[in-house]
DNA sequence: CGTATGTCAATACAAGTGTATATATAGGTG
DNA sequence: CACCTATATATACACTTGTATTGACATACG
C-alpha cells in the first residue's frame, strides 16, 4: 500500500541556466544501446544534464515533448544530410550508390539522429510516429520529383514514380535498421545489396513502362 | 540516500499454478496502444496474469526473456498464416497478392503477434533483436527457394534470388509496419502498392537475368 | 532603488520497480 | 503415511520515478 521516504536529499549540480539544446543532447547521450526515447525518465535527463529535476519542465512539458523537438531536428539533419551528398555527385559514381552510402554513413555520426528516426518509427507517442512519418514523406517527396526530372532527361520512362519513390526510401530505410546493429566493415557488403536492390526496382519499373503488361501477374509465382 | 518502507501487502490472487503460454498472454493484453515490450514490468505482467511477482521467476529469467520466447512465437504464427495462404492459391489470385493479403490480415487477428513483431523489430535487448531478426531471415529462405523453385518451372531466370527475397521481405514488413497505424478501409490501397511494388521487383530482377548489363548504373539518375 | 519575473535547487511525498528471503501447500514417490 | 520437490505466496528492502511546494538568486524594468 503506501510508502514512508524518511530521507531525500539531492546531489547539488551547476548553479546556470540551460538551454533547450543541452537538455535534448543530454537525451541523445543517454540513448547509447538500444533504449527508446520513451524508456527515459524525466530525472533521468536532468541529471544528465546537470540540472535539477524539476528545472526540466522551463523547457519541456515532459519527456514526450523533448522526443518530438528531437524527431524534428533529426530529419532536418538527415535531410541536409542527403541534400548535401547530391552537390558532392561526380560522374563516376552513381547517384544512388552515392546517396546510399552519404545515408548510411551517417549512421557514424556524432549526432545519433539517424539511429534514433531509425528505432522509433514504429513506437512512442501518436504525435512522435506523426513526426517521423513526416520525414519519411518529404524523403519520398523529394525523390519523386527527382525520377521525374530524369525520366525527362534520359527518355527512359518511369512506371508510377511515386510508387518507386516510396519502395525505394521504405527499403533504404528498412536496410539502414539493420545496418544500425552491425560493425562498420560489414556495412560495404550491405550498401552493395542495397544499390542492387534499389536498381531492381528502376529496372522493373522501367520495363513495366515500356511493356505495360509486364505490369499484370505474368511475373508473379504461381 | 536510502529509503524506509513501512507496509508492503500484497493482494491475494489464484493460488494455483501457471502456464508459461498464460504469463504471455497476460504480457500481450498491456501491450495494447504502442508500448514496447520492454516496456512492460515483471511486477506488471505478473499483476496481469494474476500471480505473485515472484512467481514470475519461475518461468521466465526476466522480462526480456519472456519478450524472446513471445517473438519465437509470433514469427512460427506468422509463417503458418503464409503457409496456409499458399495453399489456399487459386489460379484466379496470384501468389503475390494472396501472400499479401494473408500477411496484412493478420494485423487484425486477436493475437498481436504481427504487431509485436513489427514494432520491435528495432528495439529492445540484444537477444531480442537477434530474434527478431532469426525471423526475417527465415522468411527471407523460404521466399529465396519459393523463387528458385519458380525459375524452375517458368524458365523465367531471376537475377540474385537471395537479394530478392531479402528486397520483398523487408518491402513487405516496411509496409505492414505502415499498415499497423491505419483504418481497416485504408488498408486495400496499401495492399495495392505493395504487390505493385513486388511486381516491380521481380520484373527488374528478370529483366537483370535476360540482360545482365542492366544491372549495371544505365538505369540510375544522374 | 525597489520590485517583479524567470530560472534554478532543495525537500518531501506517494507511488512504482526488481529481487532476496522465508514460508505454505499441493502432487507424486518411496 | 512420511517425505521430497515444485510451485506458489508473503514480506521486506533498497532503490527508482514524476511532481508539488518552497525558497534562493540573478537579471530587467519602472
Amino acid at each position: 500500500m503506501a510508502g514512508l521516504l524518511i530521507e531525500d536529499r539531492t546531489i547539488t549540480t551547476r548553479n546556470q541556466p540551460i538551454s533547450a539544446q543541452e537538455l535534448m543532447d543530454a537525451a541523445v547521450a543517454l540513448l547509447d544501446g538500444h533504449r527508446s526515447i520513451s524508456s527515459l525518465g524525466l530525472r533521468e535527463i536532468a541529471r544528465q544534464a546537470g540540472i535539477a529535476p524539476n528545472s526540466f519542465y522551463r523547457h519541456f512539458r515532459d519527456v514526450d515533448d523533448l522526443a518530438v523537438a528531437l524527431i524534428d531536428q533529426a530529419g532536418r539533419s538527415l535531410r541536409g544530410i542527403i541534400r548535401e551528398a547530391r552537390l558532392r555527385l561526380t560522374p563516376e559514381r552513381s547517384a544512388i550508390r552515392t546517396s546510399v552510402e552519404a545515408f548510411m554513413d551517417q549512421l557514424d555520426a556524432d549526432d545519433k539522429y539517424l539511429h534514433i528516426l531509425l528505432r522509433e518509427i514504429s513506437i512512442g507517442s501518436e504525435a512522435f510516429r506523426k513526426a517521423a512519418d513526416r520525414e519519411l514523406t518529404s524523403f519520398e517527396e523529394e525523390l519523386k520529383d527527382e525520377l521525374i526530372k530524369m525520366q525527362d532527361v534520359t527518355g527512359h520512362q518511369t512506371h508510377a514514380p511515386a510508387l518507386v519513390a516510396k519502395a525505394i526510401t521504405r527499403l533504404v530505410f528498412a536496410m539502414g535498421t539493420q545496418a544500425a546493429d552491425m560493425n562498420a566493415e560489414d556495412r560495404p557488403n550491405l550498401i552493395e545489396e542495397t544499390v542492387m536492390m534499389i536498381r531492381m526496382i528502376m529496372v522493373g519499373a522501367q520495363a513495366m513502362a515500356a511493356a505495360p503488361d509486364k505490369a499484370k501477374s505474368q511475373a508473379e509465382l504461381r
